[in-house]
DNA sequence: CAAAGATAGTGTAATGTGTACACTTACCCA
DNA sequence: TGGGTAAGTGTACACATTACACTATCTTTG
């Protein structure tokens, strides 16, 4: 795709949002300058013609192969110096006709289930891999900014919309793997009784017909969240907080 | 300013919210094209080199002369199709040098304390006037869905960080406003004592030395929002929630 | 095959929070 | 001075949150 189908004045970045049973990531690439590693969000201009949601879904379908993945708009980010940084100058030449221009970027948040997760290379993506949400890394652009932003946001978000949650986990999971999500989201300790009786009585949240195999200990039932019980019943309410 | 300064891909559209001590409004502008009028919300194009925040505030203070008001980005909107009833095209076409261009625009919120409005003309607002936020109008452009979007956010941030409705109360108000405030925001009536019970907690809120005069019946209490308390002691807590 | 190791799974009592509800107070005005 | 009007006040009940410790069920290993 030539740069004629780009309009070199708007992109967009995506922060995604993983969870490996322990932890939250987030997806990085990293670009090869020089013998030294840079990373950065995923991202792209916007085509012409083309919306920023659907440019968005875009850039993840490229990256993941997955379609339909929750994605959110969250905040854009234009200041003039955003792109200015010599060693990001130096990168957009590489890549793009206008380097000069100023770029502005609208930011989502995604969510995928890294049980589904198989990236491939991509046209902006040499390499891609998972990175802890906690663990410092400088990002070039303002990506840092637009990361930590996205991750304040997605806390924010699922304190008051707690369903978006089991989009990071697969279709069964335990309750175990339910709590261990919430607790890195919110960043501390939660009551394995107090938790649980609270989940509970969701009636969107149903055991399934099969526990946990192969482990040492008293197997975990597995549960799966239904999508439809929760629009029906529980969309106008808040059914619980933190 | 000529066009020659402006950015012709980005603008910014306000959304300001005002309180008349009974319902919340917004401010429009109408523009006059062949005697039939049409509204909109305030906006302009980014300049050159200008911040995005910046240039929202300073659409804001060419329209209210006034500074340091409550603003928040809060959705950016980018559909190709979003500039183009012909309406607004001919609209443009009498302002603008390309008006064919596609423009991707960064909506705000902001809150104003009506006491100090005093609007002025403004190079993009022949007329400006209070609309009730609750009162069906036809906007230009995506201006309708901007508008809705806005307050949607607003009222789901209220709920959250109740704290920025002082925002639209002026310096001193009764516990009567704050609730009727209150009300119109989360549409619906609320009980009187169990809201001063709830508000009355919160250490922010200060009676002043002063009543209501000149009312014919028992004057009220006035208050006031103390901001350093209200850092010092509240910032990192959830204070109450409807 | 029995015991040890590991995590799943369960209930209750105390405290705190939200909700529903009706009368008295203080001012103005006629 | 009495009537009109909105301000201001407290209590009882229901419901939600919190703190907390033991038993159940599976695998592994000696």
């Amino acid at each position: 795709m030539s740069e004629f189908h780009y309009n070199p004045h708007i992109s967009v970045d995506c922060v995604i949002f993983g969870f490996d049973d322990e932890k939250i990531n987030i997806l990085l690439i990293k670009r090869k300058q020089e013998g030294e590693n840079v990373y950065a969000l995923p991202g792209d201009l916007v085509q012409k013609g083309e919306d920023l949601d659907v440019a968005a879904a875009r850039v993840l379908f490229e990256l993941t192969s997955l379609e339909n993945l929750y994605l959110e708009q969250f905040k854009t980010f234009g200041s003039p110096e955003r792109t200015s940084d010599p060693v990001d100058v130096e990168w957009i030449k590489s890549i793009r006709e206008h380097p000069e221009a100023r770029v502005i970027t609208v930011a989502y948040n995604s969510l995928v289930k890294t049980e589904d997760f198989d990236y491939r290379p991509s046209s902006f993506a040499e390499e891609v891999l998972w990175h802890p949400i906690e663990k410092p890394q400088k990002l070039g652009f303002d990506h840092n900014e637009i990361a930590n932003t996205g991750w304040a946001m997605l806390r924010e978000k699922i304190k008051r919309e707690p369903v978006i949650a089991f989009s990071l986990l697969p279709e069964k999971f335990t309750l175990r793997q339910l709590q261990t999500l919430y607790e890195a989201i919110v960043g501390q300790e939660l009551d394995k009784r107090n938790f649980r009786k609270r989940m509970l009585r969701n009636r969107f949240l149903v055991p399934m017909n099969e526990k946990e195999t192969g482990v040492s200990h008293k197997p975990a039932q597995y549960y799966r969240f239904d999508d439809l019980v929760y629009k029906e019943e529980f969309a106008k309410d808040q059914w619980f907080l933190f």
